[in-house]
DNA sequence: TCCGCTATTGCGTCTTGTTGCGATAAGCAC
DNA sequence: GTGCTTATCGCAACAAGACGCAATAGCGGA
């Protein structure tokens, strides 16, 4: 199991942040890291009830996740309540290059959007606290 | 009612685009527009069906103003599949300035924004179709 | 104005996500 | 290792949103 290194970092950091390891959320963690594409809470609910974890249980644990930094919710833009999908990601700052073709997710970091963003608001007398930026596109496979 | 003219332009649009003026529909609008902050699914459904419009029928309704550009779906930043937001917006291509203090919506027009998004894209292969932009932060009245 | 077609409605029901609660087990002190 | 504290678990009930369907009512044409 390729993530087993990753799964083992990421329950230490709830150990770090005063949260318990449990066998509940290893395994939420082990499903939640095997995907290299965004998922669904529900397929997510769905392996893991077969293995005995509760509904309740997944969503409060990947509540903790994206607490964490580890995963990311994406919602597809203008779209309606049901497609908020997960990603596991970097807990650095980031945003989200979503294909349309095949579903895979990349990491952008764009400081100098950053600046421009928070630039924008204080025109309009804002002052910027926090942004959510998702592009969806076609990747250089899908488009070809 | 000053919002009165307004609903009756998009109840127009609604004929335009091939679909039905119907009176379940001009309840919805007029209760949609006569607010000027996001506004939940919830409190239109709590609104409406007391009036005799159907829970379906208000969530429909929602999905049509929003595919006509009329409405925007809000979504917070970083929460939770059941904080969906609509609000009141021109039909053009804009993003959305959000008070955490009190909640009003102002639109914003980013045109080197977008040509950047869109550069940044390219940068990592991919071709960027849409993009969505949420500013969290505090207006000018709320800061103070 | 009347008629027919069909988009739309509201109801009932199902699915998805949230919350409260008693039971369980992780972490800590000894 | 043993016992205590309490975070976490799974269940069950609830709430929000989606869907299918029979009934209704816009809208165009006669």
């Amino acid at each position: 199991m390729p993530n087993s290194a990753a799964t083992t970092a990421l329950l230490a950091r709830l150990g770090e942040s005063g949260r318990r390891r449990t066998s509940a959320r290893a395994k939420v963690i082990t499903a939640a890291l095997r995907r290299d594409q965004p998922f669904t809470a529900q397929a997510l609910v769905a392996e893991l009830t077969r293995r005995g974890v509760g509904r309740a249980t997944v969503f409060r644990t990947l509540d903790v996740l994206v607490t964490l930094g580890a995963l990311s919710r994406v919602h597809g833009i203008d779209q309606g309540a049901r497609c908020v999908q997960y990603t596991a990601c970097a807990p650095t700052h980031h945003h989200h290059l979503i294909c349309r073709g095949c579903g895979r997710v990349a990491e952008i970091r764009a400081t100098g959007l950053e600046d421009k963003i928070a630039a924008l608001a204080r025109s309009h007398g804002f002052k910027a606290l926090e942004h959510g930026l998702e592009v969806q596109g076609l990747c250089a496979e899908c488009r070809s």
